[in-house]
DNA sequence: AAATTCGCCGCAAACGTTTGCGACATTGTT
DNA sequence: AACAATGTCGCAAACGTTTGCGGCGAATTT
């Protein structure tokens, strides 16, 4: 069996193909009982438009492109959630793509996303992306590039992220809120522009609001990393950790629980996060929120706003959020 | 601006639009200084074919779809990273979608596919969903389903899934194999096969090897109510914990924390997992392994099989394997 | 009764490819 | 010199839609 094309119905019903076509979408230049004839047979037929003639037809693919490093993470993971959920009540596809943090890939996925003549395009740079001309030359051909969470430093492109000073400000505001005096603070990548804002606000912060504090900032890599230099550091009896991320804060979780340390009566711990990693431990690790979900709305409205209305450049960023768990 | 077609290449040439084509495809039938002037032109002229009309014409699309209940999990996060890297080297693209363990999004999902002209799909169906005949529709068209994971109890259909009852034996056998005397075990929806699966193997195997065990068996609908069936279960001192998935797990651990209970020295726990959160802990729980990766490239292998040779149905397993933690 | 309107429908072109077939010029064979 | 073989290329149809335009019979108007 092959699928059913508005030639097949034609020719069942004696009628052209075009009446088919106007009959499925309720044209009003046919007639009742020839839409019933016709949205009967196209049912039973199992009838489904081909898409890849009306894009062609109409060169509107109502497809947006999404390239992101992994789609194993939360916070990817509530960012994605949020923009399909809009895309189905807007009536759009997503084509979601992952890069694994290679600039190749990624290319590739780009050049998969240009094949299928998207109408817009979300992505997330990897840090080794050195160059986002290739992406920029969508925009010669009308189609909006909104780069979120890890953005390009370029201006001239529409980016929206979230507040990663001001969320690290939260962070170590709270933490002066205590009487804590010695903090050790995890930080992810140093490359990454992420990691540079989040240091530089969170150390400004404790710095300023809590002189005497003594303050020890290490970078890790990873999990396995950021668990090491914890164990390492714990000797020197730190009250309080900071981490800049869930990986971050899954290894120092579990150098805590190596060494029986209990939260927060022998230390305390709070980190950004989404907010599903924090919730896994008792107590629930204290988080300054960074939401996929919002800033997957943001993202979208922001190219739905591209498609609109010419192309007005701007970066946006979305709040963040205390959320109170029992660790701090 | 608009997109570069072969058309535009061929006037600029003054070649006709065959040639082009031929040219870019490296067609014997073109002398190679043409090819070399068409390849050129199209790269400076950014060309990237249409596969809405490739696809039309060829009427191969290259496509498979993947319907997943949600991509928020690690399981399906494994097995969509290996099948999409299948499908990247064996020159197919992939179109992921979630329903959300909603049926209707599902049938929303399907029709997608469907218009979509997918050569196979991968479809993981919701514990909702009551009959699988609108998936069965797509094999009268030749389109090849595989269903992994959460499989219809049908047979007539292609499936891969874990092996939930050897995996449950092996977990009860690892504590049959200690000293351990009263078990407390979690299961998740009891209305799945999956569930169903499990606690039959599980405590067949308990009540053989270990005679004079005690056992506790408890189905918990989410994390938090894991947590608080173990908590009230806890004060019946069982000295090792089973959980049937990481969902289960992350509130027990919750609960065991909360107690300030020490693993494995005052409870063990054991469980079945894609090995992620076990090693959010330390100790890092002991699991029986259900790879999504192996599962993953299990479907992908059964699709091309299905693509290659005729329809033959079979229903396919992962071996699982324990993967020792310090937990037991 | 003639003219107009209106309801209903079909024709045909177009979207960007691929591909079988034929055309033509050039080269090689007798 | 006539012929066949070969190398290059173009024509045109087809894939499944959408849509402007025109046609035609019936109903309405004048």
């Amino acid at each position: 069996m092959t699928n059913t094309t508005l030639k097949k119905i034609s020719e069942i019903l004696g009628l052209s193909i075009s009446t088919i076509s106007r009959a499925l979408k309720d044209h009003p230049d046919i007639s009742a009982k020839t839409k019933q004839l016709v949205v009967e047979l196209a049912t039973t037929l199992d009838y489904e438009p081909n898409v890849n003639a009306i894009n062609l037809r109409t060169s509107n693919s109502k497809l947006f492109g999404l390239i992101v490093p992994s789609i194993a993470n939360q916070f990817y993971n509530s960012f994605i959630a949020s923009v399909e959920e809009e895309c189905r009540r807007n009536g759009y596809s997503l084509m979601i793509l992952q890069s694994g943090d290679d600039p190749s890939i990624e290319l590739t996925n780009l050049k998969l996303c240009r094949q299928n003549r998207i109408t817009g395009l979300f992505v997330c740079i990897s840090p080794e992306t050195t160059t986002i001309e290739p992406f920029l030359k969508l925009k010669e051909i009308d189609v909006p590039v909104i780069f979120f969470d890890k953005v390009p430093d370029n201006n001239g492109c529409n980016k929206v992220c979230v507040a990663d000073s001001v969320s690290a400000t939260m962070a170590a505001t709270a933490i002066s809120n205590t009487k804590k005096k010695k903090i050790l603070a995890l930080f992810g990548n140093p490359n990454l522009s992420i990691t540079k804002k989040r240091l530089t606000a969170f150390t400004e912060t404790i710095t300023s609001k809590a002189g005497k504090t003594k303050l020890i900032t290490v970078y890790a890599g990873s999990s396995a990393e950021a668990e090491a230099l914890t164990l390492t550091h714990l000797k020197e009896k730190p009250d309080t950790i900071f981490c800049m991320s869930d990986e971050i804060l899954t290894g120092v979780m579990k150098a805590v629980q190596r060494n029986g340390l209990k939260v927060p009566d022998d230390i305390s711990v709070i980190t950004i996060s989404n907010g599903e990693i924090p919730k896994l431990y008792f107590p629930e690790i204290t988080y300054v929120e960074t939401s996929g979900m919002k800033l997957g709305k943001l993202a979208f409205s922001s190219m739905m706003a591209c498609l609109a209305g010419g192309t007005f450049i701007q970066e946006l960023t979305i709040e963040s959020v205390l959320v109170e768990g029992g660790s701090l």
